[in-house]
DNA sequence: GGTAGACCTGGACGC
DNA sequence: GCGTCCAGGTCTACC
C-alpha cells in the first residue's frame, strides 16, 4: 500500500470538480458518493493499481490519495501525473469566472476528464450516435475484456475490428476505434502539441477532424478535454436544452445556429458557459452530481428520463 | 455546399 | 416475451 498526496489550486473541490462532466461514471471511474471518493485503476509502468482519492479535509485542502499496491517512486509520479490531468488540479478558472460570472458563487468551471488524451478521444467515439446507456456499457466491456484500467493505444490496436464488435458492443464504430489506437499507438499523434496553449485552436480542430470517426460534435468535444473551451460540442441534447431552458424553438439547424449565437459573448469560454448551463438543469432534475450513484441516477441521462423527471 | 441514407445497439413501446 | 420503432453523430454518395 502507498499513500500519496496532489496539492490542488486553493479553490479546488473534488466533491465539485469530480461529479462536473459525465464522464466520472464511465468505467474504469468509480465514484462513490457516500465517501465522496474517486476509485480509479491506473496503468502505470509496474502494472495496474487502483487508487481511492479523496479530499478529506474538505475544498481547498490536500487530495489524498491510496494505492492498493506498493508503488515505485517512478510510479507515484507517473500516478501523480495522470490524475492531475483527470482532475485538472491546475487549472485557474478565475478567467472564466470573470467572463462568465454566473458560476462564480459555485466555483464551477473545472471539468473532469481522463488521465491520457488517448482514453478522452476513444470515449467520445463511444458516446458518438449512441444513448448515454450504450456509452456506459461499452466502457464498461473495454475495461472488462481488455484492460480493468482502461485499454492502452497497443491493446486496442492490436484487436481484430470484428472481436472488438463481438465482445465489447461497439457496434460499427469498430475500425474507427482500432485505427484511431493505431495513430497513437505508432506516435502519429503529436500529444505535445495538441496539448500546448500555444497551438491555435484552428490547428488542433483541423488535426482533429482529419482522424477517423471524429466530426464536428466530437472534435469540439476533445477540444474542450483538451482545455480549449472556444468550440460549442453541439448535439441533440443541445436542441433540447435550447428548447427547454432557452425557450428557443424552429428546426433542429436553426436551433443549432442560433445556439451559437447565443453562446458566442463569452468567446474563448463558450463550452463551459453551455455546459454548466445543462449541468445546472441535471442537477436541479437528479440533485447534486455528487449524490449520483453509477448504477441509478448516473443511467437515467436519456431522453425519456430527462423528459419525465 | 447541402442533403439523404446507412451504420449498430439498447431502450421504449405496443401487442 | 416478442417484434417494431427510434435515438444518436459520422461518413459517403449524390445533386
Amino acid at each position: 500500500m502507498s499513500r500519496l498526496t496532489l496539492n490542488p489550486l486553493p479553490d479546488y473541490d473534488l466533491s465539485r470538480d469530480v461529479p462536473s462532466y459525465g464522464y466520472f461514471l464511465l468505467a474504469p471511474n468509480r465514484w462513490d458518493p457516500e465517501t465522496r471518493a474517486l476509485i480509479r485503476p491506473l496503468q502505470l509502468e509496474g502494472g495496474v493499481a487502483t487508487l481511492t482519492v479523496a479530499q478529506p479535509s474538505g475544498a481547498g485542502t490536500t487530495i489524498r490519495i491510496g494505492a492498493d499496491r506498493s508503488l515505485s517512486r517512478a510510479e507515484i509520479n507517473q500516478a501523480k501525473r495522470l490524475l492531475s490531468r483527470s482532475l485538472r488540479v491546475d487549472e485557474d478558472i478565475a478567467d472564466f469566472h470573470r467572463v462568465d460570472p454566473r458560476w462564480k458563487r459555485s466555483g464551477r468551471g473545472r471539468l473532469f476528464r481522463s488521465p491520457t488524451l488517448f482514453e478522452d478521444v476513444i470515449r467520445t467515439v463511444t458516446n458518438c450516435n449512441i444513448t448515454w446507456p450504450g456509452t456506459i456499457l461499452i466502457n464498461e466491456r473495454l475495461c472488462e475484456v481488455i484492460n480493468p484500467a482502461f485499454p492502452t493505444p497497443h491493446q486496442l490496436a492490436r484487436r481484430k475490428p470484428a472481436s472488438l464488435r463481438a465482445r465489447c458492443k461497439v457496434g460499427y464504430r469498430d475500425q474507427r476505434i482500432v485505427d484511431l489506437a493505431g495513430m497513437f499507438a505508432r506516435g502519429e499523434v503529436d500529444v505535445d502539441r495538441l496539448e500546448d496553449p500555444a497551438t491555435p485552436d484552428d490547428e488542433v480542430e483541423k488535426t482533429l477532424l482529419a482522424w477517423p470517426g471524429i466530426g464536428p460534435y466530437a472534435a469540439a468535444n476533445i477540444m474542450q478535454l483538451l482545455g480549449r473551451y472556444s468550440r460549442l460540442a453541439l448535439d441533440t441534447e443541445s436542441v433540447r436544452h435550447a428548447k427547454v431552458v432557452l425557450g428557443m424553438n424552429g428546426s433542429s439547424n436553426h436551433i443549432m445556429k442560433r445556439l451559437a449565437a447565443h453562446y458566442e459573448p463569452f468567446g474563448a469560454h463558450k463550452f463551459r458557459s453551455y455546459w454548466f448551463e445543462l449541468w445546472d438543469f441535471y442537477e436541479q432534475k437528479k440533485g447534486p452530481a455528487h449524490t449520483w450513484h453509477p448504477r441509478t441516477t448516473g443511467r437515467q441521462f436519456t431522453r425519456a428520463h430527462l423528459q419525465t423527471a
